[in-house]
DNA sequence: CAGCTCCATATTGTATACAATGCTGATTAT
DNA sequence: ATAATCAGCATTGTATACAATATGGAGCTG
C-alpha cells in the first residue's frame, strides 16, 4: 500500500479501535481528509481496505459506515478462531522446528518474568499482550500456512475492535500464561490432539472473559 | 461497489480466470483501462480488490501481478476448505430448517436428473456445477454465520483459479452426486457428526480430482 | 567486456475538477 | 394536515492533470 494511502489507513482504523468513531457512525470522506491530511483518493482507497477487512461496511453512493457488533459477532468470531487456531496448533505440533521452540519458550519464559515483576498492573497487561501476539502469530508461522495465518489475522484484527473498551484483569493474565506453557509442553511433546485441545480451551476461556462481566 | 469499479473488477478478474492473463504476468493500469473503457481509477480499485482477495498481490509503486500458485498451495487451501465446510456441515446439521431441508433436497434432485439426462456432457457438467454451487452455499447459510460464509466464498473464488482450466469427467461428478445425496441424509438426520465427515471426504475428494492426472 | 552511473521514459501515486447520485426540506395539491 | 413532488445542496463516483518513483538502456570506467 502507497504512503498517504496507508497512512490514512492506520488513522482511520485507530480511530475505529479507539472509539472515537462510535459504531454505525457514518464516515464521509471530507471529514476524514480534514483530519488526515492527504486527499480523497488515498482516503477511499484506505476505506475500501476497511471494508474488505469489515471495519466499515460501504453503501452504493452512501459512503462508509463503521461496522456494529452484536453478542452473535462475538460468539461467532471467537468460535471460528477457535477452530482455526486450534487447527494451526495442531499443525504446529507436527512441525514445529527446534529454533521455533526456543523462540516460544523464550516469549512464555519473558511473559512469565512480566507477570512476577513489580511494574504496575497497566504497564504488565501490555507487555503480557505485546508477548501473547507473537506467541499466537509465532504458532501460526509454525503451521506453515500463509494462508491459515492470513486469516487468523484479519480475525484478530477484528477481535481488536471488541477488546479495546475492556480491563484485562491479572487474574485473567495468569490463567492465559498457564495455558501457554501448556501449549508448550504438547507443542514440545509433538503432540497435536493436546496442542488443539489446549489452544482450543484458551481461545473459549478469551471470549468468556470478554463476554462475561468480570465479577472476578 | 460502484458501477464503473465493478464492471472493472468483473472484465479483469474474468480475464484472469480463464487465463488471458498468465500467472506472474504483470498488469498495467493503462492496459487494463483501454480494455475495459474506463479511468484509471475505478480500474485501480478493482485492482485492490483483487488484491484483497489473492488474485493478485501489489507491490508499492511497482503495480499488480497474477498470483502464481503452488502444489503446495492448492493443498493448503483444500485442507481449509476441508476444515471449514466441515464445520459448517456439522452446524447446519444442528439447526437447519424444513424449508432449507426442502431447497436442498430439490437442488440435489435436480442433478440427479441432469446427470441422467441425454444432454451433451460438456453441457452436463456446467450445468451441475452450477447447481452443486447451490447447495454448498446453501448450507453455509444453514450454518447461519456470516463470517464463515464470507471466508468460504473466498475460498471457493479462490480454488476457481484452478479449476477452470480443468476437465471434470461424468464419472467424477457421480461420486460428487452421492455424496451430495449421503450429505442431504445426514443433514436430515440432524447428525452433525456424520454431516462434517462427508462435506470432508467430499473436499477431499474434489482436490484429488483436481491434483492428481486423470486416469480414470 | 563486466559492471556502474545517470538520464530518459514508463508507470504508479496523489490531488483536484467535474459528473452523477442521493438526501433534505419547502411547496403544493388533495 | 398529510402525502407527493421537485429543487437545491451535500456527498460520492469518475476522469484527468500533475508528482513521485521505478525501469531500462546508453555511455562511461575499470
Amino acid at each position: 500500500m502507497s504512503h498517504a494511502a496507508e497512512h490514512a489507513y492506520r488513522t482511520i482504523r485507530e480511530s475505529i479501535l479507539s472509539g472515537e468513531f462510535a459504531p454505525n457512525g457514518r464516515l464521509k470522506e471530507a471529514d476524514l481528509v480534514a483530519q488526515c491530511g492527504f486527499s480523497r483518493t488515498p482516503v477511499r482507497e484506505a476505506l475500501r481496505r476497511l471494508a474488505s477487512e469489515d471495519f466499515v461496511s460501504l453503501n452504493r453512493n452512501q459512503g462508509a459506515q463503521v461496522k456494529a457488533w452484536t453478542m452473535d459477532d462475538i460468539n461467532d468470531l471467537f468460535q471460528l478462531r477457535a477452530l482455526l487456531e486450534g487447527y494451526s496448533a495442531a499443525r504446529a505440533a507436527d512441525c514445529i522446528t527446534l529454533i521455533q521452540l526456543n523462540k516460544l519458550r523464550e516469549s512464555i519464559k519473558k511473559m512469565g518474568e512480566i507477570l512476577a515483576s513489580n511494574a504496575p498492573e497497566d504497564k504488565k497487561v501490555e507487555d503480557f499482550l505485546i508477548h501473547n501476539n507473537i506467541v499466537h502469530t509465532s504458532i501460526w508461522q509454525a503451521a506453515g500456512s500463509e494462508r491459515l495465518e492470513s486469516m487468523l489475522g484479519r480475525l484478530i484484527d477484528q477481535s481488536l475492535v471488541i477488546r479495546t473498551a475492556r480491563k484485562y484483569s491479572l487474574e485473567r493474565i495468569a490463567q492465559s500464561h498457564h495455558h501457554h506453557e501448556e501449549l508448550l509442553k504438547s507443542l514440545t511433546a509433538h503432540d497435536a490432539q493436546w496442542a488443539e485441545s489446549i489452544m482450543r480451551s484458551h481461545i473459549h476461556a478469551a471470549r468468556d472473559a470478554l463476554l462475561v462481566n468480570d465479577e472476578n
